[in-house]
DNA sequence: ATCCTCCCTGTACTTAGGTACAAAGTCAAG
DNA sequence: CTTGACTTTGTACCTAAGTACAGGGAGGAT
């Protein structure tokens, strides 16, 4: 038979055979059978499962929500391409207020070290410590 | 005396009574005083380096660069403001970065969902989902 | 004296996504 | 028929930054 062994399916999708057994028992990948001697048997279509996962966890879904993308794509129902339209803008959404948060941030700290550089305190301490010290009290 | 108990520094500094006993054993605040019974002084000064820790933890400071940061600005040498500028500058660096990602991730997405929201797969099937799971092969 | 609230310590649990290890069983080659 | 590489299970550990809880002591008001 053509099934692949553990080892195998871990080196095809590039990741480590602890983390194939971890999708298995979170429900990512289906139950595979099993050799008499209880070895795991997989397929390619477990590898191409592995990868999507991977590929989405890099898109920024959890694992949780790629369960949810797996179950919708499983799903047989016509309709579930506007299911996954939905995560999919939902899921950008959240990606542009983290971005807009990081460039806050971002402004904040680059604030901080234009003071830092130009004005030095009379003392030698950074402005960024002695603002971040007494700021709103 | 003027000393406040753990409830009242937790209080004024809008942390949960817990967190501070947790900063005083990552030592990210010195450790207080005790009363006969052992129960925690603090100071006005506690309270503000909680909130130091708390405003440098929305910049994106760890609570380890935290104690660094705060290990810097109790160093009376002089040349400390260099030091905090190089970790401010590296971590604007690493906002940087994170953003240029994010950014990425959301063109991918975005192509993604426009060519979901164009042209459906003739089994009804999200075009998102076949290119995740074709991707790379 | 009793009650309620606060405080103490130490330990375990949380989320997310794994990684590591021990003890035991299996398979194939030499 | 033994050796070495592989697999199995279960459990514990990891990071980060806390939160929760159990069991006991203390302080002050009634």
């Amino acid at each position: 038979m053509t099934g692949l062994k553990i080892s195998e399916v871990a080196e095809k999708s590039n990741v480590n055979i602890e983390t194939v057994r971890y999708y298995e028992k979170r429900q990512l990948i289906p139950e595979p059978p099993r050799t008499r001697a209880g070895y795991r048997i997989f397929s390619l279509e477990d590898v191409d499962r592995i990868k999507f996962i991977k590929r989405s966890q890099e898109l920024g879904f959890t694992l949780n929500e790629i369960k949810q993308l797996i179950s919708i794509s499983d799903d047989k129902t016509q309709v579930n391409s506007e299911e996954v339209l939905q995560y999919s803008v939902q899921k950008i959404d959240e990606i542009e207020a983290q971005i807009k948060d990081l460039e806050k941030i971002k402004k904040t700290l680059q604030d901080l070290t234009v003071q830092c550089s130009g004005s030095r305190s009379s003392d030698g301490r950074c402005p960024i410590i002695t603002s971040l010290t007494g700021g709103d009290r």
